[in-house]
This record gives C-alpha cells, structure tokens and sequence, in this order.
DNA sequence: AATGAATGAGTGTTCATTCAT
DNA sequence: TATGAATGAACACTCATTCAT
C-alpha cells in the first residue's frame, strides 16, 4: 500500500466532495483527479462513503486538538481567543475541509461524526458557560440557548471566510470575543 | 388541475425532504406518501427538482413576510424582538420545512434560493447594524462579521428548538436579544 | 405489472440461462432477447439471482407434479414406467430447463433448490426400493448407493437425450426401467 | 519456476475450486491459500483458465490409467469390479478434485475437457457393452442408453460418497456391479 | 523467482422521467 | 385528470491481469 497513492486519494476527494458535496461527488471525479485507476481508488477505501468517511474524521479529530479546555491559571478569555484564532487558521489553511465539515448533508448516518463533534463543542461551551456563571464571570442565561448560538455563529462566521483572501485571522477571533462577551450594544 | 392532489404532493415532499433529504428522497417515497400515481406527480410538477425549489420558495416567502425592517418611530429592540418571536414560531409550526431549509446541501444551484435568502437577511442585519451605529446605539464593530454571527446563532438556536416539545418562544428570543446586545460577560 | 413482460422475461432468462449458465449470462443478455429495456427487469426481479432462483422454482414444482408415489393398487413397474414417461416428455418439452436444472453449479445456496428436489427424489427412491425389499419384489441392496445410482442414471440419460431430435419417449422408458428391473446382465 | 511454489498453487486452487466452483473462486483466495503474492500465480500459470485445465488434465490423466480397458483372457466382471474400485479409490483420496470434475459448469469450453472424457467413458462402456452382447453375456439392449445410465449412476454415486468418511470400497463396488448386472429385480 | 501496487474493462443495479391508455 | 408500465442514462463496485521493482 502506497502512502503516496493514498494521499493523492484523501486530497482529491477533499477537493471533490467540497466542490460537489457527497453526492453529487463521483469515484470518477476523484480520480481523474488523483490521476489513479478506477480499481486503484477500491484498493484503499472500501467505498466511497469510506473515504468521506475517513475525511470527516481527520478534521475532527484535528479540530479536537485545536480547540483546549479553559484553566482557570490564566485569563480564560485569551485562552478562549487561542481557540477561536487555532480553528479559524485551521478552516483558512484547509478551506476544502472547512466547506465539507460545514455543508449539513442529510443521510443521518453519514454525518454522526460531524454532528457528534459540534455536540461535543456545544457541551463544552455550555459547561464553560456554566462554569463562567458560578465564578461571576458571566452572566446567568439559558446556557443551552447561548452555547448554541455561540456555536452557530462561530460555523457562519468561518463560512463567510472561506471565499475572502485577506483575512486577519486576530482581528476577527477578537471581532468574535467582543460580540460573544459584550454583545451589539453600545454602553 | 387539482389544487387537492398538488397540496397532497406537496405535504408529502416536505415530510419526505425533511427525513430525507434532497439526495435520498425518492420520487417514489414522495408518491407512495401522497397515495398518488408515478405519472401523477409528473402533472404537477416537471422535476424532482422543480417540487424541492417551490418548496423552499414558500419558505422563504412566508419567511421575508415575518421579517420586517425596523423604523425609528418605536423602540428597534421590540421590533427585533417581534421579528425573532415570529421567525421562530414559523420554524416549530412547521418543523418539516425549518429541517428541509436550515439543512445546507452541496449542490449550489439547488440551495442558490436559500442561500439568496440568507444573504439577504445577512444584508438586513448589517445594514440595521450600521444604522445603529450612527444613530449611537450600537457600538462600532465589523458589521460584515457580526451580522454572519448573528444569523449563523440564529439559525443554529433554531436547529436545536426543533426536537424540542415545549419551546416558549419569548423566552427563547428574550435570551437570543440578550445574547445578541449585551453577550455573555457580567456587568 | 404486465404478465406478458414477466413472461417474455422468464422466458429469455431460461433461453439464456441454459446456454451461458448462470455466471455467463447477463442481464443484457436476458433484456436483449427479451426486447425489453434494463429498468423493466428490475421491475419484475429484484436480481439476476432472484429470476434464476424462480426460474428453478418452477421446473421443480412441475417436476414434483409429475412424480407420483407408487400405490400397491396397480402393477408397481407400470407407475414407475408412468413416471419416467412423463419427466421425460417435461424434459424434452423443455430442454432449455431441462438444461439449467440439470447443470450442476457451484453457488451452494443457488442450487439449493433443486439439490433439495434431488435429494427428495432419492428419498422417495430409496423408500419405494426398501418398500419392494420388504415385499419381496426387489432383492435385498444397499438401497441408498441404489437409489443415487437410479437417479444418476436418468439424469445422466435425459442430458444425453437433449440434443437428439428424434426420442421415443416410450421405447427410452423402458430401456431404462429393462435398465434398471434386470440390468445388463443376459439371462 | 519452483517446483515447490507451483504444487503449493495447484494444491490450493483445487481446494478452493472445489469449495467455491470455477466462478466463486477468486485468484484472491488462491493465493492467500497458497501463501503466494499475486504476481507469482501469473508466474505459472496464464490465467485463472489455465490452471483450472491443469487441474481438469491431471484428473483425467489420472482416471484414464485407472481405467483398463476390459480383456477376454479373465473374468470380465473382475475387471470390471476393478476399474470400479480405482476410480472409487481416486475419488475418496482426492475428493477435492472429484467434486470439482462432478461438477457440472455451464461454460461450454472449460468443460469441454471433462466432457471429453465422460463422453470417451461412455464410448469405452457402449464398446464394451457390444462386445459383450455379441458375445452373449450382456443381454440385448439400446446400449447407448444404457451406457449412458450407467456413467450417471457411477458420477452420481461418487457424489454420495463425497460426503462419507467410512466408506467401504469393495462393498460399494460390489453393489454397483449387482445393481449393474442384475438391477434391482428380485430374483 | 517473487512481489504487490496499479490497472480498467465489465456488470449489476438504481431511479428520475416519459408516454400510451 | 390520473395511471403505472416502460425507459435508459448513470454509477458504484469487482476482479482478472500486468508490470516495475
């Protein structure tokens, strides 16, 4: 098995399916432009569910890694800041997985393994949350509600970054911060 | 034409695109729930496609409808409020459509009409943000960013409420507000 | 569902089957003879296993009618001659079945079957044969090597029969039960 | 070229021949049965064709010395008896290669070795049969029915024994000899 | 002599769409 | 207006075979 061959497989379909989506991406597409014979493509992934499969799981488990739980050691807002700026350089530097991960596809089982991420950084904004609440630090709302949002908001926010060139990755994580923390209004 | 059977058709694509999806709904699926012959569905509309686009237009018409842009004669922050009680009455009275809408599918041309709506919206918030910030109530922001972020939580709130049995819509948009003007930070 | 569609492709399918085998045939094969397009065959089968397996089906039902179980009422060797007679003519009326049912082919749960019927038939062999031993008809033998040994015997002849033109179905009959009653030996 | 590696080849496509039949089995199974990569089977043999010839060749090598033909110096029946108990014999050491040779497959080619061979068998009984009717031990008979019946009843009995692990030789061929000679007629 | 990565022709199956009744 | 049998383009996947090392 050809490390090398497997590679100009994972990178294709990432370009494929973040172009077409998982349908609408065929072995043929992948191929063609991994450069690689149909049979080839079946040698390292069983299906092509397999590989979108293996793809989804790379990135969440990259975005695991970026994103660290807040210590109360240091200011938790510069650590929620190293968060925001690690994801978003994470979806600029690899703007093809981004779109993947972020395009809600419906065949329920194909996308458990997004879903469950986005559960799990929903879960862990609303214990940060929480958390914030009882040390004073936030002020108490339905966290449920605003973990949510939080989250909503970070997913669109990247998706409106995807198809710009110039993107100051600090100015906008503290762009995000200042709205998380202080909201629109003025005072 | 029978204004009944199309009804029947159409109620049947929201429930099976909801479930389904756009890719894994079949016409047959949809027949077999309306109780209506293959040619029938042929009648009323010219494509798999053609059904799913008039679905989502009535969507987004009924959507612009509950969605109105401030003036200056009364309080912003009702009208906002307004605006989001009735946007998230829409999305559980008909939880079917909020799904088939708020799902984001690859093929572009195909969600070029939800997409259109989106960036309307989008439009909407950061023109009334700019607004705001002349006339002094909002604080000076990257408007661009903050407008994605409000929809991007906006949409992904609703996505959670559509499980849920017993919403209470103005607490739910009373913490969106919150969230929305003053963030999460106390004091 | 059109019963002329679905005979025009039991029919074709047994023309193919019997000339290519199962594994040689293909369903272009089959649609071609049958003049009909390659969606129409999957409305009528769900695979190439399952117009096989009916297809088998139906040759051992029709085989299974014209094999009657001898009664001490009339002359054993005249039911048994009866008996012969008419799988003989089936066979001869349907050599292309005839074919496919006597090819013996690998896919164990393909030809379980029609390997069940020949066991069936053995059985029902070997019972008349120990039947006849306790009657004092036939001599005392090793009734199972017996019994496999008759139906070999006429499974071996009928394939041999399908290629002449001219069979006396008659005359072949008692050959085979001369054959069998008093073998080769003279005197 | 290993002598080592081909028998290994050859010991292994038997096994899975007779497991799986020409069309089930996989060049896949072969090797790793063999415990050889994928080229080295190309290395020996031209195609999945060819080795299943070889091993088609050699049994039928291995029948023709184990059938003599009959001479009118002895008793013909001992002759007979013996070739019998060769043939059984083969059949229960190689059962391997007995099951892929009984085996009835539907391209018309592959076969033609086999089918060659049975048809030769045949001849070599009818011949035998003539002779023996001219000289007055074989009764007068269609002796091309009847050869054929009794090729069916030695394959299909073969097939039976297949299955058994104590099988007694001479017994057997003491039985199909009887069933041969004398039928199944009492007295 | 042996390896195993790469190949690509071949094939079963699906499903949106058409059209004669 | 409604039906449902028929269509056929499209596609995922298989597996015998090749060839550079």
């Amino acid at each position: 098995m050809s490390v090398h061959t497997r590679g100009r497989l994972i990178e294709a379909a990432k370009k494929i399916f973040s172009e077409k989506g998982f349908y609408n991406a065929q072995i043929s597409h992948i191929i063609d432009e991994a450069g690689v014979a149909r049979g080839t493509f079946y040698l390292y992934f069983k299906s092509k569910e397999e590989i979108f499969r293996e793809i989804l799981k790379e990135v969440v488990e990259e975005l695991r890694d970026r994103i660290r739980v807040i210590d109360l050691s240091r200011d938790p807002i510069d650590q929620v800041r190293e968060n925001i700026e690690r994801v978003l350089s994470l979806a600029l530097e690899e703007r093809e997985l981004a779109r993947i991960v972020l395009q809600r596809n419906c065949d329920p089982e194909l996308f458990a393994i997004t879903n469950e991420f986005f559960e799990e950084v929903c879960d862990l904004i609303r214990e940060s949350l929480d958390k914030g609440i009882t040390l004073g630090i936030i002020r108490p709302c339905d966290t449920e509600v605003v973990a949510r949002g939080i989250m909503g908001a970070l997913k669109e926010i990247i998706i409106g970054l995807l198809d710009r060139e110039d993107v100051d990755v600090r100015k906008v994580a503290e762009e995000i911060i200042r709205f998380g923390t202080r909201g629109v209004w003025s005072e």
